[in-house]
DNA sequence: CCCTAAAGTCGCCGAACGCCTACAATACTC
DNA sequence: GAGTATTGTAGGCGTTCGGCGACTTTAGGG
């Protein structure tokens, strides 16, 4: 599902939550938080701290994805870089005389 | 991309605010957040706020989408819900005799 | 090489966080 | 209807946030 607002994120946990047949106090604490957080963040905390926020998506075994203009793989290039000898134009700048 | 950690994120953050020639100071403000907080949140700060993140995603025209066992389209229950009538049963309900 | 822009730090400070410990308000089960 | 589990709230408390303004440190161009 697409999320916009943190109130999209809570309804997603909430949803999970019951889908696994998790009280909120069972969630709080495989996401090593306090209840009381889980029940803020069902409810679309605004200023909730992210790390808590994946941490207790990935105690629901949630995954996020970003999608969008520039953003690549991370960890896979694509291309093994450009044809460009970069390593040649480098060893010459290092190389250039005192 | 999948996202796991607040330092996703800011990679992320980093790498489409690059691509769009931007600066942390024009990202700033278009996300409506201080430059510092720009800083922080591209090295992965955990505990910034949820809903900047949001909006820093926004600005960047970046979407986030969440997916996991037991999220729906949200409007959309895929199937109109089960053949019970679920109504017959509410109403015999509310009509029990007082 | 100089010079400006961009990026990263630092301290100050009011505001909000999140945990805890109760205590209400709802749900369910029997 | 009683009795309990689940969920929502409230006050207290120490901690951290994030904006602001001022520097320092890297880049990049001319």
């Amino acid at each position: 599902m697409q999320v916009r607002t943190p109130v999209d994120i809570g309804l997603m946990i909430r949803q999970a939550r019951r889908a696994r047949g998790m009280t909120q106090q069972d969630l709080a604490r495989a996401a090593a938080v306090g209840r009381q957080w889980i029940v803020e963040i069902e409810g679309g905390k605004p200023r909730a701290e992210l790390g808590r926020v994946l941490q207790t998506l990935g105690a629901l075994d949630l995954s996020l994805t970003i999608l969008g203009e520039g953003i690549t793989e991370l960890r896979e290039p694509e291309e093994p870089a450009e044809h460009i000898d970069l390593d040649a134009v480098l060893e010459a700048h290092r190389r250039t005389p005192p």
